[in-house]
RNA sequence: GCGAGCGUGGUGAAAUUGGUAGACACGCCAGACUUAGGAUCUGGUGCCGUGAGGUUUGAGAGUUCGAGUCUCUCCGCUCGCACCA
């Protein structure tokens, strides 16, 4: 044990060593301790059926060159702070980290040195791990992962086949969003505002053969299942927002010439959520890529024009399609549609406002009802007739409800009735149905990149696409001659020469291997159940490890994820589910969110400002320990926290003094007063905790101290509970201090106070009195005085007789121990 | 436009959920001490007023013995989605 003796043999030794020294040594501390615990492996953690487990996950990073943010360790602190205490409160905790390595900065990188991704990958990993370790944070290092790695991507693989078994990943051709800048085709998930999540460049559509995976399947059950799980608000409606569930009908709407008559069977069929209000259709509009516009090309009087109107659409980005609300379009002259419940014939137009990718890609337009068609119906001077009663239509449109007019069979009837008879009338006439749409597409799976996990498929001209065999997994990604994409959106594998042909696992002819890679979010949609078992060679984990860990308890991420990673996981998991390798529904019991840390000034903190704050000079300069506390102290987790270094200056010097406070402990008893204090913190700081409120546990810790600077002598009692309070949040000095007090212990692993709220309480208490509710002064009274007492001293007081003096005193509030107030 | 949330000192923020507004910390002011350090310690600090006192949680109203907290109206801010039929 000379280790904890700083090498000295025995706590005399050591003991003389640190009575001479009076400074704070962060540096020696929390190396020394930091270099204990990874001997001792403190926080390697087994499956022991006799203990309560607890699972704590934050998002693992991505490792990027630049190192950790201050912004990672917030969440890690926060999760660490939670873990630690559930520890010392006897739960068999599992806190892991691993890192999400695939991505596109280190092909960059390799496009611009020549470096191989795997290598700067590896350096980076290297790095953060440095980081991390210097931070204290108490991952089970032992079960580290990397989603590079082959013995962890081969089962990302595996399911991606599982997912091709099960008909939920497909290929389809068809228009994606495209970032021109990273040469890459993107999920709907990663365009914000029109431009691309990750460079910012402007979006344009492309046609490309995808891989697509169909989350779209589990849409009803991705909103229903969030009943059960403990998500913030914010995260739950933004999920339910994102998939964009509408219930409505779908309608068929027949097709004619100029005439009246009928284009054979060609429909035109539209989704709508009012069906209800079909009797004010006017007109109908096609999105401009829509299949009719091309097929019935020869029948349009201006055929000309109409062309021009779709190639202008085409060459706009989304953004200048969404900015611009004025409406424009082209009618297509030669064709009218006709209305199912009234017979009547309405023309149709193409616009870009109707878009391709929601509903039918056409729509029945009701101006007098929605605004849209409205002003559209305004520009090319259409009828608007009004259906439902309300409002004022010559102005704008009127989208309340109102009672049916104007609709034949509906009049008078309200939305609800309205809507069922009108769904009611097209089944029974075979020209409609009920229908719900979502927002959510499916999931746009291929990336044209190098540093991706290979997508295990190959193509056969005989078979089609064909998974290869499991034996063959992992397919490991080839050697290529260079890393760049081009502007056809072929992925740099389409130059790994060999690699690329091989045999039809069906037929045995050749085959050709697919060269697009799978998206970076692949891998993070199932790491949490890696950590379960991350050795395991046979299967992803064992069904043991995971009916043991399962589920995450806690999770603590980005609110930027909401819609990506964390949708993407719970998708996953869902299937996983359904094939019956994972044993529960929803991978997350509870997910919480951090706010972000801005610069000093309120701006986010990039390189191009230069206002970066790397954490390795916070903890050279101050400590892993006053980091921790810091960002634990900042503000309200949830919120965004702006960074400054006279705050931190404060918490670095509560530090010291909780340091310096052990030269002033005896072994004198506590008081009262003294375990008052101790209890009132202890019970404070349990229960902050859980609650996420570090910032005011912390203020709790700092009112305890002050409160012991202020004895002549501090119990060691009473030391001794702040040490082990402190731990979650300072460690390192908390193991020093714990030692120092004579312990042999790991204070990580000793057992968390216990609160007694009888005790903390006080036997006298202060009551406020009031006059009408304002505050005319205070009384000290016992504590659950009987109401005549509080009332007779209340009266008492000075300023109470000066001011009732005269008056009829109508009645007297009283609160136990709070309040007492005189009503005159 | 739709959805979620917020508004409290010079600053970051507390407030046991309807019961002494401003805990804790930063900053500032005054003082002490010094082997001048990123010091440390003591006291003060919402605003107006020398004072007694008055006043105060974005603005206004309401409910209540009592409102930062509940209800309504308005103003302002943040985040997410957005021509989703």
């Amino acid at each position: 044990m000379s280790d904890r003796y700083n090498g000295k043999d025995s706590f005399e030794e050591w003991a003389k060593e640190w009575r001479l020294e009076d400074r704070y040594n962060f540096k020696s501390i929390e190396s020394k301790w930091q270099k204990i615990w990874d001997k001792e492996k403190a926080y390697k953690v087994e499956i022991d059926k006799n203990k309560e487990k607890f699972y704590a996950l934050v998002e693992f990073p991505y490792p990027s060159g630049a190192g950790l943010h201050v912004g990672h360790p917030r969440s890690y602190t926060a999760l660490d702070v939670i873990s630690r205490k559930k520890r010392m409160q006897g739960f068999n905790v599992l806190y892991p980290m691993g890192f999400d390595a695939f991505g596109l900065p280190a092909e960059n990188y390799a496009i611009k040195t020549g470096v191989h991704p795997a290598v700067s990958t590896q350096a980076n990993i290297k790095n953060f791990t440095r980081q991390l370790k210097s931070l204290g944070f108490s991952f089970d290092w032992d079960r580290c992962i990397s989603t590079c790695d082959p013995e962890y991507y081969k089962w990302t693989q595996w399911m991606f086949i599982k997912f091709f078994e099960k008909g939920l990943a497909y290929k389809d051709k068809m228009a994606i969003n495209w970032c021109p800048s990273c040469k890459v085709g993107l999920a709907n998930e990663e365009v914000v505002n029109g431009c691309c999540e990750r460079c910012g460049a402007q979006v344009v559509r492309k046609n490309k053969e995808q891989w697509m995976i169909a989350i779209t399947k589990y849409a009803d059950r991705l909103i229903k299942d969030l009943d059960s799980v403990d998500f913030i608000d914010r995260v739950k409606s933004q999920q339910i927002n994102w998939i964009g569930r509408s219930e409505g009908a779908e309608l068929d709407f027949g097709l004619t010439d100029k005439y009246g008559q009928v284009l054979g069977d060609k429909k035109l069929t539209v989704f709508t959520t009012r069906p209800d209000t079909a009797f004010g259709v006017t007109y109908m509009v096609l999105a401009p890529e829509h299949k009719y516009v091309a097929e019935l090309a020869d029948m349009f009087e201006n055929a000309k024009d109409v062309k021009e109107y779709v190639d202008a659409t085409a060459k706009k980005s989304d953004l200048q399609r969404t900015m611009d609300d004025s409406k424009t379009g082209v009618e297509l002259k030669g064709i009218k549609a006709k209305n199912p419940y009234n017979g009547e014939l309405i023309p149709v137009f193409i616009s870009d406002y109707v878009l391709t990718g929601y509903g039918t890609g056409a729509i029945m337009a009701v101006p007098a009802h929605d605004q849209r068609d409205y002003d559209f119906a305004k520009a090319f001077d259409l009828p608007i007739i009004q259906v439902l009663d309300g409002g004022n239509i010559l102005e704008k449109a009127f989208e309340e409800d109102g009672p049916h007019i104007n609709s034949s069979f509906l009049n008078g009837m309200n939305k609800e009735d309205g809507m069922r008879a009108a769904i009611d009338y097209a089944v029974k006439n075979g020209f409609g149905r009920s229908k719900v749409n979502y927002k959510l597409r499916d999931w746009v799976f291929s990336r044209q990149r190098y540093w991706g996990e290979p997508i295990p498929m190959v193509y056969c001209e005989k078979c089609g696409w064909q998974p290869i065999p499991e034996s063959e997994l992992p397919l490991t990604l080839p050697e290529v001659p260079d890393y760049h994409p081009n502007d056809e959106g072929e992925s740099p594998l389409s130059k790994a020469g060999d690699w690329l042909n091989t045999t039809c696992p069906k037929c045995g002819g050749h085959a050709r291997r697919e060269t697009d890679t799978m998206p970076n979010w692949a891998g993070s949609s199932w790491y949490f159940l890696r950590y379960c078992d991350p050795h395991n060679s046979k299967e992803f984990a064992s069904k043991e490890a995971l009916d043991y860990w399962m589920n995450v308890d806690w999770y603590n991420g980005g609110m930027e994820h909401t819609t990506l990673h964390l949708l993407y996981s719970r998708f996953w998991h869902k299937f996983l589910y359904d094939c019956g390798y994972v044993p529960t529904k929803e991978p997350y019991n509870k997910r919480t969110s951090h706010g972000m840390i801005l610069a000093e000034n309120g701006e986010k903190m990039s390189k191009s400002r230069g206002n970066v704050i790397n954490p390795d000079d916070i903890v050279d300069a101050y400590g892993a320990d006053t980091f921790r506390l810091y960002e634990m102290f900042i503000g309200p987790f949830d919120q965004v926290a702006m960074w400054s270094d006279e705050s931190l200056m404060g918490v670095y010097r509560f530090v010291g003094k909780v340091y310096n406070l052990f030269k002033k402990v005896s072994d004198t008893a506590p008081s009262e007063k003294d375990l008052r204090a101790m209890h009132k913190c202890i019970l404070e700081v349990t229960e902050r905790i859980d609650q996420m409120r570090f910032n005011t546990a912390v203020s709790s810790l700092m009112e305890y101290v002050n409160y012991m600077s202020g004895l002549e002598k501090v119990p060691a009692e009473l030391y001794s509970t702040l040490v082990k309070l402190l731990c979650p949040f300072t460690p390192h000095l908390s193991e020093e201090m714990w030692a120092r007090l004579g312990n042999t212990t790991l204070v990580v692993t000793e057992s968390w106070p216990k609160g007694d709220p009888k005790l903390a309480q006080d036997n006298v208490v202060t009551i406020a009195v009031q006059l009408c509710g304002k505050m005319r002064g205070t009384i000290e009274m016992p504590k659950d005085a009987p109401r005549i007492d509080v009332e007779q001293a209340a009266l008492a007081l000075e300023n109470v007789k000066k001011q009732t003096e005269g008056k009829e005193i109508k009645k007297i509030i009283v609160v136990p121990n709070k309040i007492c107030n005189i009503v005159v």
